[in-house]
DNA sequence: ATTTCTCAATACGCTACCGTATGGTTGTAG
DNA sequence: CTACAACCATACGGTAGCGTATTGAGAAAT
């Protein structure tokens, strides 16, 4: 919630807030990878100088790990919530999850991971966030009835296949098809 | 097979051919990606200038070229024939790859991946590669009985879980675990 | 009305890397 | 022995981006 004055007439001035670079920092991470994310080019993109960037961080690498938090902060807030609210049983639970993950976009969370290889920064905050979601789908498993070994293939095949596997490969255009495809891997993996 | 000079007593020259470049390079790009594989840091890596490099390589995008071409053309002698080598039947070849896959490394094929999300060159040819993996893959499963659809689904399940989701999310340690998984997805995936 | 606070422009020095030009060294072929 | 080919070193000019220092200008507080 960053204070902001609009442009309304003519010289009326802009200023800006942290806010306002970590969001242009997300989409030119989402769209270009975090090679991308560069003071200089994102000082023009939004019009101003790096004299501004400057005054909100210490320097890039500041700015790259907000952009981290800032990711994590929106994905507390995302799929595993959504489902819980929407409540029902673990088989219910699950459908909707598949269902939830394959509308999501995704392009932010496939540029973090692209960055992981290579940052190990990048890589732990990733890998926590896996372990949470990996967890939380091999629960729904057990709940079903399944060994928590079984639970924990059956849930790795789950999020690999949605979650990882959808992005990384080059997720194909059609939705319904998609949908068709995750209710089928529902029926697949939660038959005995 | 370049021809090669080696150091033997003091001052032997070595003498690089574009071979060498591209052996580096696949190292580099392995280790830290494609952003890591720069012309001076490289030639530094190998103990010469850039000088060097200038003569086999008209710029740096020609060497990155000829790192895709390299990392395809070592593919292509790669699982999908390992498998149909050791024959038997569809049910056999599939576990057999499922086996080979959760063997294979994979950090070039991870780096070309990250280097795919903002690279239309690299994302073509990547995408050529994982069409004829899934295709093979689906086509095995509609041997052992599948209809189309269905077999693609598991294919991708297959696909997805072993070759990028191990990857990417980042593979854990134990093989034998992972193979014991491995037999326990053949399982599931094969139960009708 | 001043002062203070926020934010931005400008200018600077520095490093990493790109690609070119040119000349040197060495092995090999005639 | 000479000449050429293959390979490498050196030196150069150019661009992109980092981070700092200083100044400026509008908004808010006093």
């Amino acid at each position: 919630m960053s204070i902001r004055y609009r442009m309304v007439k003519k010289k009326e001035v802009i200023k800006l807030g942290r806010k306002d670079w970590i969001d242009k920092g997300l989409m030119v991470l989402a769209e270009s990878g975090v090679e991308a994310v560069r003071v200089e080019p994102l000082a023009k993109l939004m019009n101003v100088t790096k004299g501004s960037f400057y005054w909100h961080f210490k320097n890039r690498g500041e700015l790259l790990e907000a952009l981290l938090q800032e990711w994590v902060n929106r994905d507390t807030d995302g799929i595993i919530e959504q489902v819980e609210e929407k409540g029902g049983n673990a088989k219910t639970k699950l459908l909707n999850l598949l269902e939830l993950a394959v509308r999501d976009d995704g392009k932010v969370e496939n540029a973090i991971r692209a960055w992981a290889i290579n940052d190990s920064k990048a890589a732990i905050i990733l890998a926590r966030i896996d372990e949470r979601r990996l967890n939380y789908t091999r629960d729904l498993f057990v709940q079903i009835g399944f060994k928590p070994f079984e639970a924990m293939v059956r849930a790795r095949m789950v999020y690999y296949t949605l979650v990882v596997g959808e992005f990384t490969v080059g997720a194909r255009p059609n939705l319904d098809e998609r949908l068709a495809e995750a209710r089928l891997q529902y029926a697949i993996l939660t038959r005995r």
